[in-house]
Formats: structure tokens, C-alpha cells, sequence
DNA sequence: AAGGGGATGAAAAACAGGTGAAACCGCCTG
DNA sequence: CAGGCGGTTTCACCTGTTTTTCATCCCCTT
């Protein structure tokens, strides 16, 4: 299951290697090199968060203060804290701060994975279920579509980036998408705004189902964004 | 919810920039280049302005001076201060001006919506929700206008234009709206005077209603402009 | 009756999104 | 380590819709 990560790290060459490993996983990664740009890029609302793996040490506001500035402002959002400093006093200090977990440099990047699993599933709203709209059915462990339809029931494996597409079509059905938005939520920001990645994504998206035989449930609403349809 | 936008901006590029994107997002948006025209055009009341973005260091009328002139006049106008210089004193110093937000360069975009996303919900008004005069019932969200008929309810689906032509009318009932009124608020001023086009979108509008055959609400009072009639 | 403002329909312009081919990229395999 | 592969993105071009313009007509005021 893919998650929208936040990354707040000044060392260049240790977010960037999180941030490939983060991405192999398919998760969507945006990085942030200090503590302030993270606390406005979270207040903004951009792109809602999954995560946010942040450094103790940072140019301006500290991690711990960053952990507290979400708490004071009543986000929950998992805070996972890196820090070089292994003893346990600084670990308290972390937690006491708000972070959920704690992660002393250096790491084997495994572990950074299985503490992100951990966390994902100590959330409250924690879902590795499926997905169901309709006649659609969205398995994300297994990264597969099923469409149950009068012919019987069509099993479709979806990659990534379509899984990604299906799954926010899913939660919000038969509401407008507008294009900007999926754009933010399922892209990273760091990106090209000129691009019609959405459209092209779509595209995929539709084409797949079609070669199934299947009607497109996702439909264009002109100037103003997507709408899926479960109900034919 | 289609914003009327004032940018004060005197950097051609990046405002040219600024001003693609907002139109993008269906904002009505006026550029100015410098601090005292941007005051005059605020005082003249010509337009009514939901959003003022306004760069920090404008030749004449710096922002924080024109921040404080507005907030000196009474006028709560949101103002989200641009600015070059990241350091905190500064940012201070625009909020102190009345400032209600502050984004400093370079800063993507989609910050940059973000941030008036973030603005717009803390306004005291603030309203995504539905709008309702007599039988009919506009959805922003959805872009269409429900209307109750003896016969039912009728939904139609609205282009961007139509949508805020018909907002207008809905907030101001059976008022004489002269042409020049929508004609200001509805378009950017910059363009092009000798032109029909209140006309022709109300043209637009009308015919979308009548083609789900209502009768049209929109009445024409001779060269005083138009009345937007609720009940039959 | 003249003049002005608005109405009208057709056509142009602007724009968003669709499309297929090709490039790109990380990963796997030989 | 090269080559192939699937997935993803970009590019250039096409299509359909929305919005504006234009030329003309109509009708209400003065």
C-alpha cells in the first residue's frame, strides 16, 4: 500500500538515498531540506500525509519542535524521528515531543521499512483491507482490481501508479475530481507542473479496464476535473 | 469556489506566472504593478476583491505599507504578503502590517494554492457550502444548479462562467445588477471594454435553463441591467 | 423617430484534456 | 555488465468544450 511521505532531512545524500528506497517501495516521497518549509508544506494541506520521517537535527526549527508544533496544532500525523544520537535520553525527549517512533543513525534501510510497516499498522484508521465501490473491488496487497459483472468476475493487476489512481477514485466516488488535485495527491510536488502526467495516467487506467471488456467508470467532466462512477 | 484575486506584483515574469496559474484554477485575477495603484483600484471599490497578493518590495508603495493603509481604512481583506527575504524578522514585520499570511520566493505554486485554500477557510464567511435562493439550490462543489419545478427537480450541470454568473445572481436577489456590476466582478479589468460578453453569458445561462425547459429567472430591466427573480 | 443597450447566432480563439509514439528509468536476467 | 522489460513520463499533435468576438438585429427609452 503506498504512502504519501514527507521527508525532512538537510544531509543531501542520506535523503536521497531514503527517498529511492522509499520510492522502490512505491510510496510518494516529497523532501524538505528544513524544519519550517515542512511545518508549512503540512499546514497547507497540499498533499495529506501518511508519514513524516524527520531528522533530529535541522537548520531553523528542530525535529523535536516540529513534532510539537503538529501536536499543538492537534495532528496526528505518524512522526517517525531519525537521530544520530543513540542514547536514551534523547529518545525520550523525542517521544515526549510526540514523535511515534524512534531511529538512531545509522540504519540498515530494512529497518527503516519494517518501522514504517510497524507504524502504518498501529494507525487507528489502519486499512491493508479492500477497497469497495460498486461492483469494484480494490485489493491492494495484491495490487489487483476485481469487477464483478453480469459475465462473471474480472480479475485485473494494476500496477502502481494505477493502483494509486483506482484506489482515490474509490474513496471519493461520484464526486468531481479536478485534475490539480489528483496531480498533488499523488504526485510529488517536486515535479513539473506542465505535464500531463494525470491525463496520462488516466489514460493507462481507462485503457486497462477496456482491454478487459469493461465500461470506463471514470468519467471527464470538461474543464473541471474527473468523476468515477461505480453504478454504470 | 472561484476567487476574485488582486496581485500586486512588479516583477513581469514571475507575476505573468502567478496570474496563469490562478486563471487556471478558475480565479478572476488583476494585476497591478505597483503599491499605489493597487490602493486606488482597493479604494475605488470597482471590484470586490476576496484575496490581495502582494509582493514585498514594489516601486512607490511598498507591501507593508499598503498592508497597512488597507488594515487603516478598515478594510479586512485577506493579504497574503510575497517576499524575497526568508528571514523571520521579516515575516514579523508583514504580519505586524496586517499581513494574514506570508510565502517567501521561491516558492512552488502549489504552495502557493495551498496557502489560499488555507486562507480562504479561515475567513470568518467562509463557505463551500451550498447556496439557495427560492427553487433553486447551487452546488459549487459539483458545479450544478438544482431546481424545484412542480415537475421535479431538475439538476444541470454549469461551465466554470455560468457557475459564477450564477452565484452572483443568487447572492444578490431581485436586485437591478447593471451589466458593468457583473461586468467588473465576474472579469479581469484588463481586458478589452467594448465587449459583449455580460451579454453573451447571460445569453449562455438563460438558454442552459430554458433548454431543461425553465422559465428563466433572469430578467432584463432596459438599460439598467438585469433582475434575478427567485420566485415566478 | 433616433439612439443605445441588449439579444442573437455564427465563427473564432483559447483551453483542457485525449492520444500514440518515443524516451526514460530502475530492475531483472542472461 | 549489457540488454531487455514493464512501468511511467514526455512530447507533439489532435479533439471537443468553453468562452469571447463579431456583425447584425431588435426593442425600449427618450
Amino acid at each position: 500500500m503506498p504512502l504519501r511521505i514527507l521527508l525532512v532531512e538537510d544531509e543531501a545524500e542520506l535523503a536521497g538515498a531514503i527517498q529511492a528506497v522509499l520510492r522502490a517501495q512505491q510510496h510518494i516521497v516529497d523532501h524538505v531540506a528544513e524544519g519550517l518549509g515542512a511545518w508549512s508544506l503540512i499546514r497547507s494541506e497540499l498533499a495529506t500525509y501518511n508519514l513524516a520521517i524527520v531528522d533530529w537535527m535541522l537548520p531553523g526549527l528542530s525535529g523535536p519542535e516540529l513534532c510539537r508544533r503538529l501536536r499543538g496544532a492537534g495532528l496526528t500525523l505518524p512522526v517517525l524521528m531519525l537521530t544520530a544520537l543513540a542514547d536514551t535520553s534523547h529518545r525520550v525527549q523525542g517521544l515526549d515531543a510526540g514523535a511515534d517512533d524512534y531511529l538512531s543513525k545509522p540504519f540498515a534501510m530494512e529497518e527503516l521499512l519494517a518501522r514504517i510497516r510497524a507504524l502504518q499498522r498501529r494507525q487507528p484508521n489502519y486499512r491493508e483491507l479492500m477497497l469497495r465501490a460498486g461492483p469494484y473491488l480494490l485489493d491492494p496487497a495484491e495490487s489487483c482490481l476485481s469487477v464483478q459483472a453480469a459475465a462473471g468476475i474480472t480479475r485485473i493487476v494494476l500496477s502502481a501508479k494505477e493502483l494509486q489512481l483506482m484506489a482515490y477514485f474509490m474513496e471519493h466516488p461520484r464526486q468531481i475530481i479536478p485534475g490539480a488535485r489528483l496531480r498533488s495527491q499523488l504526485w510529488s510536488l517536486e515535479e513539473d507542473p506542465i505535464s500531463n502526467v494525470v491525463a496520462a495516467q488516466v489514460r493507462l487506467l481507462r485503457r486497462k479496464l477496456a482491454s478487459h471488456g469493461l465500461p470506463s467508470p471514470i468519467e471527464t467532466v470538461a474543464s473541471k476535473g474527473y468523476r468515477f462512477e461505480p453504478e454504470p
